[in-house]
DNA sequence: AGCACGCCGACT
DNA sequence: GTCGGCGTGCTC
């Protein structure tokens, strides 16, 4: 046709940490909306950067002469028009320059310009499709076999469906299996009346009710799936994204982390037929550009990942899941601060699509938002499979005796209890949030505490590795023989940690397998499925580990459950330190008797009376029950749900250059917003000011008046930004409805 | 945030 | 003379 190209004018958000976009010229056939989202190459500041279409527009505020050429890098945008909605009122509402949010939502490869093509999809499958696998010596190529018996599997799915790269390449060199490009020979569309692969177990009433409200709704509506720990939330998500994918609609299903998606991947592989695509940290660059790609081009109808999956482009988005919705991981804490579960619910509306909230301890903000009607509550109050929640007991420490145990934090009863119970042939599980041996060391001449040269943090001791390390900056040096300062050759070590609890167990039980889940024993994703696969196969008795071990594991014969120092949770001057600890212990007791036999949860306080325990333990109170406690105080200290909090965070070497920015930033907010709604604290060091050398400062806003705190937000950004030189090094961010207190 | 420009002290 | 430290200001 030779169509003559036709200008434009484009404003594009290029990644710089300015609050503002830029013009550029395009020229271009086809100019419309639909452009907005797509990726040019622009030179900006005497650089190639690649930046995004946010605007077409007819005139600009620059000399037209003034602007530079942008080159379109695709012919569709990547980031799609929900997708866009969605970042745009993050980068309003957290106050983090568009540009950069944009980033956020593109893989590496595809932010620096790689071009959004798929590869190959490689996939594999059985030579002859009736190979008998009981010629084969390895349990794990017979399983593999018998895999692909179902259908061909795509090798990036292999590993999180626990298949090694060495069975697979074993089986090839064999000649068993061959590899094939899928996007050649398979036909990615299937057939509506035909999603399901393995049917799943029948559903209990409550769940059948569950999945029928669900589907009984269309359009946007926000549904909190409020199951007690057991009771089969996994079963109704499948049941409501087979309607959903029946309707020929595509779900997103949001996990916390890592530690939980392997078995939550491969219930999804087992039940569907429709093509599935994980997202997580543990993807290469590749892997994870290919996910991505995979979404965009509507080859794959199911997307499980983390966080930030949430930003991948759907197609036809009908179905949103969030699993675990109370978990801290869905709040990024660096950069752009979203919080995943926020943004999604900003998704599902502009998609008009539902989205379910799912935890057996639902945030107080979720909470509240169910019981102010703005959300729709269902409750699975019944374990699935009939199994009944455990007993809760309360060990006051003041009455244990000063045992070995003791000294290592498991006191004579517990003791006792483990004793009791693995001589049953049951499994114990026992939690303790602090991994290393001793929590610090200590000359007993001088008093001398061995500390972070980097941070303000007392050094952890690591036995098997013979190292003090710190918790921060992960500094490390050799345990030490003498004291620095006095050369006195007695130290002491206080505190205990997971490690030191493992070599007391150890000692006390030589005969009992006993597995340490921590982050120092476990790396990755295959170490903590060969750890978990012990306690499976009944090799490991008793299993101690911290936050990793609290989080939605099914453990059929774990009858006893310890939470060996509840009060380092407890008493934190964390506004959510309450809230936690109550969702920790309610889902770490819920790690008990998950199967026909009664549990018993042993939870270890120095302080018995503290109200939240009582309620919990002695007056039987249920989560929801005590929650509702909780956010009756927040309402009385004016704290969120009905307060807007934001921190403003100053860092550098020199103390005095941060001091000097939030004192500046602090006089503005004063000068320009004076309102009885309005509380504004003094400058305040972070709980640990030094960190990687760099000493954090910080104030924070409140104010339940929510137009005030965002107008005063975004002007304190442009104040900062513009009127503002920050001196030296020093670093300034906002954080807005924070998780991580400072 | 980068990155260049430019002003000034230190060193061949 | 010239190298490089970092304060300053700009980026369509």
């Amino acid at each position: 046709m030779g169509t003559l190209p036709n200008f434009s004018i484009i404003e594009v958000a290029v990644n710089r940490h300015m609050f503002q976009n830029f013009d550029y010229i395009l020229e271009y056939e086809y100019i419309s909306n639909d452009l907005i989202g797509t990726r040019v190459q622009v030179s900006f500041a005497n650089s190639k950067e690649i930046g995004v279409i946010v605007k077409i527009k007819t005139n600009s505020d620059i000399a037209v002469t003034k602007l530079k050429k942008a080159k379109l890098l695709d012919t569709k945008a990547l980031i799609t028009t929900d997708v866009m909605h969605t970042i745009n009122f993050g980068s309003a509402y957290y106050h983090y320059p568009l540009g950069q949010c944009l980033q956020v939502c593109l893989p590496k490869l595809l932010r620096t310009g790689s071009e959004a093509k798929i590869s190959q999809i490689m996939a594999l499958e059985l030579v002859d499709p009736n190979f008998d696998s009981s010629l084969l010596k390895k349990d794990n190529q017979k399983a593999l076999v018998e895999t692909l018996k179902q259908g061909a599997v795509k090798v990036n799915e292999l590993k999180d469906r626990g298949f090694s790269t060495y069975c697979k390449n074993a089986l090839i060199k064999k000649g068993i299996v061959r590899l094939f490009d899928i996007k050649d020979t398979f036909n990615y569309s299937f057939d509506k009346n035909n999603i399901i692969k393995n049917k799943g177990p029948i559903l209990n009433t409550e769940q059948q009710a569950a999945v029928n409200i669900i589907n009984s709704q269309s359009g946007f509506n926000v549904f909190v799936l409020n199951g007690v720990t057991g009771s089969g939330k996994t079963e109704v998500y499948l049941n409501i994204i087979a309607h959903t994918l029946a309707s020929n609609k595509r779900v997103l299903v949001l996990v916390p982390e890592i530690s939980l998606a392997p078995q939550t991947f491969n219930r999804f592989y087992q039940r569907f037929k429709v093509p599935i695509v994980s997202m997580h940290s543990g993807l290469s660059d590749k892997e994870r550009c290919d996910a991505f790609l995979e979404m965009y081009y509507d080859k794959a109808y199911i997307l499980i990942g983390t966080r930030s999956a949430l930003f991948t482009p759907i197609k036809n988005l009908g179905l949103i899941v969030i699993d675990e919705e109370h978990d801290g991981s869905f709040k990024q804490s660096d950069g752009f601060r979203y919080h995943a579960r926020n943004l999604a619910i900003v998704r599902a509306k502009y998609n008009n699509a539902k989205i379910v909230l799912g935890s057996a301890t639902p945030s107080l903000e979720t909470i509240n938002n169910y019981l102010t009607n703005k959300y729709s509550v269902i409750y699975l109050k019944h374990r699935a499979a009939n199994a009944t929640l455990p007993k809760v007991e309360l060990v006051d420490l003041k009455t244990q005796i000063l045992t070995d145990g003791l000294k290592t934090g498991i006191g004579n009863q517990l003791e006792d209890l483990i004793g009791q119970i693995t001589a049953k042939g049951d499994q114990v599980v026992l939690f303790l949030n602090r991994r290393g041996y001793s929590k610090n060391i200590v000359c007993h001449n001088c008093g001398y505490i061995f500390t972070c040269k980097h941070c303000d943090s007392p050094l952890t001791v690591h036995k098997t590795q013979h190292k003090l390390i710190c918790h921060i900056c992960d500094y490390q040096q050799y345990i030490p023989t003498s004291c620095p300062k006095c050369h006195n050759k007695d130290l002491l070590e206080n505190g205990f940690g997971t490690e030191q609890i493992e070599e007391f167990l150890k000692l006390r039980y030589p005969d009992l397998g006993i597995v340490r889940i921590d982050r120092d024993n476990i790396q990755n994703k295959n170490e903590l499925e060969k750890a978990l696969e012990l306690v499976h196969n009944k090799k490991a008795h008793i299993l101690i580990g911290t936050q990793m071990l609290a989080k939605g594991h099914d453990f059929a014969d774990v009858t006893l459950v310890g939470i060996i120092d509840i009060d380092s949770n407890l008493y934190t001057d964390d506004y959510r330190g309450l809230e936690t600890s109550l969702q920790l212990i309610t889902q770490v007791a819920g790690r008990a008797g998950r199967s026909h036999k009664q549990g018993l949860v042993t939870i270890q306080s120095h302080e018995t009376t503290h109200w939240l325990l009582n309620d919990f333990v002695n007056y039987n109170k249920n989560y929801e029950t005590i929650a509702m406690q909780l956010l009756e105080q927040r309402r009385e200290q004016c704290l969120p749900p009905f307060a807007n909090i934001a921190y403003i965070l100053a860092n550098s070497t020199v103390r005095d250059y941060a001091f000097e920015l939030l004192e500046q930033i602090e006089h503005f907010i004063i000068i320009n917003y004076q309102s009885d709604d309005l509380f504004i604290s003094p400058i305040c060091s972070d709980k640990i000011e030094k960190r990687f050398n760099r000493l954090h400062l910080h104030i924070f806003i409140k104010t339940a008046n929510k137009t005030l705190f965002h107008e005063i937000l975004s002007k304190v950004c442009i104040f900062v930004s513009s009127q503002l030189k920050l001196k030296g090094d020093c670093r300034f961010a906002l954080e807005v409805d924070p998780y991580n207190i400072y």
